[in-house]
DNA sequence: TTGAAAGCGATACCAC
DNA sequence: GTGGTATCGCTTTCAA
């Protein structure tokens, strides 16, 4: 049995008045900033508030204004390899910084996939948040209807391709982040480049697959289909990936990676063939909190999740703040993705045969 | 603007009693499952609250019992590395299945560490929790006696050495892992071992460090101290802790890395004096989701993290749903860690030196 | 500038 | 079995 279970509950209202041998309104004008209570009373009523460590009752406040100062977040798990997104950690503690800022409340929800929609209605049924972050959209992603229709304030942290909804989202710039990752990879002379990307439904996916054919198109080059893996994004599918692709005749001489833990994978799969990073073969990953440069930068990394996915994190909460406050901020955020490229000083790298 | 701000608000236990031309009181009763209401009118009542989508307010729910129905974790960030620890993630998706399937909320507050204390105090004083997870806990480590003191129910993810507290915790068995995490590769033949562990005054570290001692001390050996390192688990870290071990002229043989991120940087470092895993030098490392073995099992992967704290996050949230219910269950809970290690079956290993 | 009183939407006690 | 009503702790008119 916990020791303290029943401890004597925390001031409220009421008792903190009595205290005061003021009425409950006088106080909660004080507290709450209203301009009609005396600065004299103000200070006093605070201090008390101080000493006794009052706070209000949130849950009878919101019952009482309607709103609830709390964001739900909905983190999809997928049913089949019970596998949690790693971008939502950094991502939610973006957003929980701005949230805390604002004293708001972040409720997460975790759900396997094919009870999501379950999870948005129980949002707006039980009247528990504010409002939403949508999180891992999709192409055509029939939850952004249905978050409009149920008429629950929300943001995606990403976009939707082909929707023609109207909806608020915060992303980052996958396709330039791709094109130019690709780009500098072909500027080092690799003509085949792999790319593990992540299931081809998920809008980010998507955009990196555009990304990397429009820098192939810009040098007159069609990337070779059979070079391009989509796939939950796991290690095991990484060295899988890789593995098979290093084990064709013609393998890849490079590597573009949508996820740093997939990239271990691959990297499993290059050291398994004895085949040395930056020497035999390139890859870059997204994902990943440095970059690092070795043999005239053959070999580099595409920074972006730490820092800019929290960044991320807390423009949406910024944006859905405005939204719920029926302010006029942008409704639209496109961050650029932190990018940090070697010059391609190194001699062009020969096709390498794996060696068994 | 949001094209449906304005919706029509859900419906409340008033109308939908209207409805039926019956009392509120029944109504509810109905639906909460007491047993004094008849099933003709159950079934009539549930039917209609099916029909019009009708869902209890959580807030004026919890006002009128007293029970939030919600557990609050607190997400420390290191000020310093903005960092999350990425075992939350799986740790709060475990958790919050558990919370989902017994209708409870989660509540997510990410503070930076100095800011900790006030987040407890905060969940009191607010009362929109019924209970707490504690993460990451330190060496006698103040939050416990803290929460103790606030006297809200309360698991702890981990221990707290040299604690004398009473309290509830899950934790999984570190000593024993990396104690035989240790003894496997003595039994291949390394004398020379790095530890790259987490700081100092994590528990988990500790608990890994005695695990590491314990095998050594077995054998009738002692580790160089030297070879031990602590610090955050960036893969930054691990790049620079391996990086400078091996530059010396004793450089270890093998690498015991307590984060699956650090390792990805002891790799690097690896790769950077050329040193092929599993031939020249072998790394085992901790949170992982798969094992792999190479060479007749140099290489080995401890695996942990994935699924064992998605299991962690289960169990404690079902301790503190009973603590909280006031039920009889185990409140200490130690989990074995998964831990596949291959037969040392090939050559025992030479010391290699760094080339370049 | 301050206070009394009416909700907010449920639960739970007490009659019938 | 069913219904009236006080209650939870706050915000917010409306009066004074």
């Amino acid at each position: 049995m916990h020791p303290n279970r029943f401890e004597k509950p925390a001031m409220n209202l009421k008792q903190l008045s009595e205290l005061l041998s003021l009425s409950q309104t006088t106080v909660s004008r004080a507290l709450n900033g209203y301009p009609e209570v005396s600065e004299a009373t103000r200070i006093r009523i605070q201090a008390a508030a101080q000493v006794h460590g009052y706070a209000p009752n949130m849950r009878a406040r919101s019952l009482a204004t309607g709103r609830t100062q709390a964001i739900g977040h909905v983190i999809p798990v997928s049913a089949k390899h019970e596998m949690v997104n790693p971008v939502f950690a950094d991502f939610v503690a973006g957003a929980g910084e701005i949230y805390s800022k604002n004293g708001h409340d972040m409720l997460l929800s975790v759900v396997t996939d094919d009870q999501e929609e379950a999870a948005y209605r129980a949002f707006k049924a039980k009247r528990n948040v504010d409002g939403i972050i949508l999180h891992g959209p999709r192409r055509g992603d029939p939850r952004i209807p249905l978050l409009n229709q149920i008429g629950l304030p929300f943001v995606v942290h990403g976009r939707s391709s082909d929707s023609t909804e109207d909806y608020a989202w915060v992303d980052v710039n996958n396709t330039q982040a791709f094109e130019r990752a690709t780009r500098f990879l072909l500027d080092l002379g690799h003509r085949r480049i792999a790319l593990i990307n992540g299931l081809a439904h998920m809008d980010f996916a998507i955009r990196r697959q555009c990304g990397f054919d429009a820098a192939h198109a810009d040098r007159g080059l069609t990337p070779d289909p059979t070079l391009m893996l989509s796939g939950e994004m796991t290690e095991t599918y990484g060295f899988e990936a890789a593995r098979s692709l290093l084990a064709r005749p013609d393998p890849p001489t490079a590597f573009l990676v949508s996820s740093m833990i997939t990239t271990i994978g691959v990297r499993r799969a290059a050291e398994e063939r004895r085949l040395t990073l930056g020497r035999d073969i390139s890859v870059i990953t997204h994902d990943d909190e440095l970059s690092y440069f070795r043999n005239g930068a053959e070999v580099a990394l595409y920074t972006a999740t730490r820092s800019s996915v929290r960044q991320a994190g807390r423009r949406a909460a910024e944006v859905l703040l405005d939204i719920i406050r029926g302010g006029t901020g942008p409704r639209q955020v496109l961050l650029e993705a932190e990018l940090t490229l070697g010059q391609s000083t190194g001699p062009a790298p020969t096709p390498v045969r794996g060696r068994s």
